[in-house]
DNA sequence: GATATTCCTG
DNA sequence: CAGGAATATC
């Protein structure tokens, strides 16, 4: 037993350290039968008579002093258990295994053959552009669009009509020739990227699939003007408007959209190649999305649970308007531990089944509470289109139950993590240098399964962890005053637990268990089994002894107030909770280690 | 008033 | 685990 562990809260339980008492005689203080018998009748206590019987010590005697811990002693049940050998008590536990049910019907996508529609689509369109200045755009559009709703062909040919008559092109012949040039190098370009070209293709959801399939077109220019410097939704809205247009100006406005789009695809392609050729086996939504949607702070890859704005369901009136880019980068830098904290993850990438088992757990009940979206970007508009995206990034984001309470369905697929993508469980992350070099994390705006695993993990050390202490274990999430309440809460739901398993287990020890010698916790015990199960699920966190120790002190103290009848008073807890308190341990730095940059 | 905590409930 | 009520503290 290292000493060092008492050396900080040297706490000596009130309950074990009676004042006035010897340590010895505090060690093997036991219960007057009497006492217990009148206030627990058929509780039959059998009681050592191997020392001195000694009586219950009066209650102003026993909790004369409030602060509990700085007047005594002593690790007395330390030095007066010699004989701890971890057989304590072998309580009943209740266990509890969620049931397996984990349906999830949403669609499949034939990837494959997606990819190359898609491919062909885009390279249909720099065909057309190519082949002939004067219908191209259309004919590109008209490619689209039939593929997207359906459009007929007779409409088509009547557009194209439109186009014919030579109305609109006002581009001037070198105009032409250079885009022509720069479309040749597009093409070529997208020949060599090959599938990638998906990754910005497939950020524009398809009309078809969208469930705003339906777009009504009375945009204006004007709203082309202003939407189109929002958002791509705008875009594409603007393209599908044009298409209805019979003024020529369109013929060049189209034009000059697809090139924006065309360049903005291939250069994306090529960029998310050069920086991050690795997130390519994980997924290629990563790079297009991060660039356009600012909302979608996705981190496909990078952590399972990360979330994706989900439909914010908090008024705009609580976000923090803050400017977020506090750690350079456009990006939003989601920062996780970079090495593990613990010697030994047991379960090194036991993230799935951990996860899953919570998510089992979970019910689906639409509360509405998720995280909040500071940036303007995320208003309704943003919001609406990332409903477009429901089906495609349903396959790669994982629901966390923890902010995302207001998902729409069940899914909770995981995505494939890439081998060089690998994620351990919680905090104990081990973070592709790729991504990491890239500056690419994403501060949370909400928290993931993730965060509440580190939080329980750090429940071992500190039960009573401050908002600062949050704030600097939490590193990766921004704070606004609800993520603060959560995570309080989340602490106050762990003492729950805790607290209700000490009393439970006190209350069972005090049947059998006459001497709280041998109320001890081991890592073998049941109690700490329970705990363990609860907030060490997956088992692969090292729960350092500190933590046992305190779950013994508390352990006995439960035991004792008991004995004594306390919980008869109203808040007889609050002695204990005291005495509790002050054993909390700093959270170790592995818990608050921030991203080197 | 805002925040934090406990207790109860689902 | 979250929500809400009650309570305590500041």
């Amino acid at each position: 037993m290292d000493p060092s562990v008492w050396s900080k809260g040297m706490y000596s339980s009130s309950s074990i350290c009676l004042d006035g008492y010897p340590a010895e005689h505090v060690s093997s203080f036991q219960l007057d039968p009497e006492l217990l018998n009148s206030e627990f009748p058929g509780v039959s206590v059998s009681l050592h008579k191997d020392s001195e019987d000694i009586t219950m010590p009066a209650e102003s005697a026993y909790y004369s002093h409030d602060d509990a811990g700085s007047s005594l002693i002593c690790s007395s049940h330390l030095e007066l258990s010699p004989s701890r050998d971890n057989t304590t008590l072998h309580l009943p536990t209740s266990m509890h295994s969620s049931p397996a049910s984990s349906s999830c019907g949403h669609h499949e996508w034939n990837l494959n053959s997606g990819h190359q529609a898609k491919r062909a689509r885009v390279e249909h369109i720099i065909k057309g552009m190519t082949s002939s200045p004067g219908m191209r755009c259309t004919d590109g559009m008209a490619n689209q669009h039939e593929e997207s709703d359906g459009m007929q062909e007779n409409e088509r040919t009547q557009d194209r009509e439109l186009v014919d008559r030579g109305s609109g092109c006002q581009m001037t012949r070198k105009q032409l020739e250079s885009q022509h040039q720069h479309l040749r190098q597009l093409r070529t370009s997208l020949n060599h990227v090959g599938g990638v070209t998906d990754i910005a293709d497939s950020k524009y959801p398809t009309w078809n699939s969208s469930p705003e399939a339906s777009p009504t077109f009375t945009d204006t220019y004007s709203e082309f003007q202003s939407s189109s410097s929002r958002t791509h939704q705008g875009w594409k809205k603007v393209k599908l408007m044009n298409y209805f247009q019979s003024k020529p100006e369109r013929i060049k406005m189209m034009a000059d959209v697809l090139k924006h789009e065309l360049s903005r695809a291939v250069s994306r392609s090529v960029d998310s190649i050069f920086r991050s050729v690795p997130l390519l086996q994980t997924s290629p939504n990563d790079e297009g999305n991060v660039e356009t949607d600012m909302c979608l702070q996705s981190s496909v890859g990078k952590d399972e649970t990360q979330e994706v704005p989900d439909v914010q369901t908090e008024a705009l009136s609580l976000v923090v308007q803050k400017p977020r880019l506090e750690r350079a980068d456009n990006f939003i830098l989601q920062s996780r531990s970079r090495a593990p904290h613990r010697p030994k993850p047991l379960v090194p990438f036991g993230h799935d089944s951990a996860l899953h088992e919570d998510q089992q757990s979970e019910k689906d009940h639409n509360t509405g509470h998720a995280l909040r979206c500071p940036r303007k970007e995320c208003s309704e508009v943003s919001r609406a289109k990332f409903e477009t995206f429901d089906t495609r990034w349903n396959s790669v984001k994982v629901r966390s139950k923890v902010n995302s309470r207001s998902v729409r369905s069940p899914q909770t697929h995981t995505v494939s993590v890439g081998p060089t993508l690998v994620e351990s469980p919680s905090h104990v992350k081990i973070e592709s240098d790729c991504l990491r070099n890239n500056n690419l994390y994403m501060l949370n705006e909400g928290l993931t399964t993730n965060h509440l695993k580190k939080a329980k993990h750090m429940f071992f050390y500190t039960r009573y962890p401050s908002s600062l202490v949050l704030k600097m274990c939490f590193y990766d999430v921004q704070f606004t005053r609800c993520i603060t309440s959560q995570l309080i809460k989340w602490f106050s739901n762990f003492r729950e637990f805790y607290y209700i398993q000490m009393e439970k287990f006190a209350r069972h020890a005090l049947i059998g268990v006459a001497d709280v010698r041998s109320l001890t916790v081991g890592r073998e015990s049941e109690l700490f089994r329970a705990l363990n199960m609860h907030y060490n699920k997956a088992n692969d966190f090292q729960v350092p002894d500190r933590f046992l120790e305190v779950a013994e002190i508390t352990l006995r103290e439960f035991y004792v107030a008991v004995s004594m009848g306390k919980d008869c008073e109203p808040s007889w807890k609050k002695a204990i909770y005291k005495v509790i308190c002050k054993l909390d341990s700093d959270a170790p730095a592995e818990f608050k280690s921030h991203p080197s940059g």
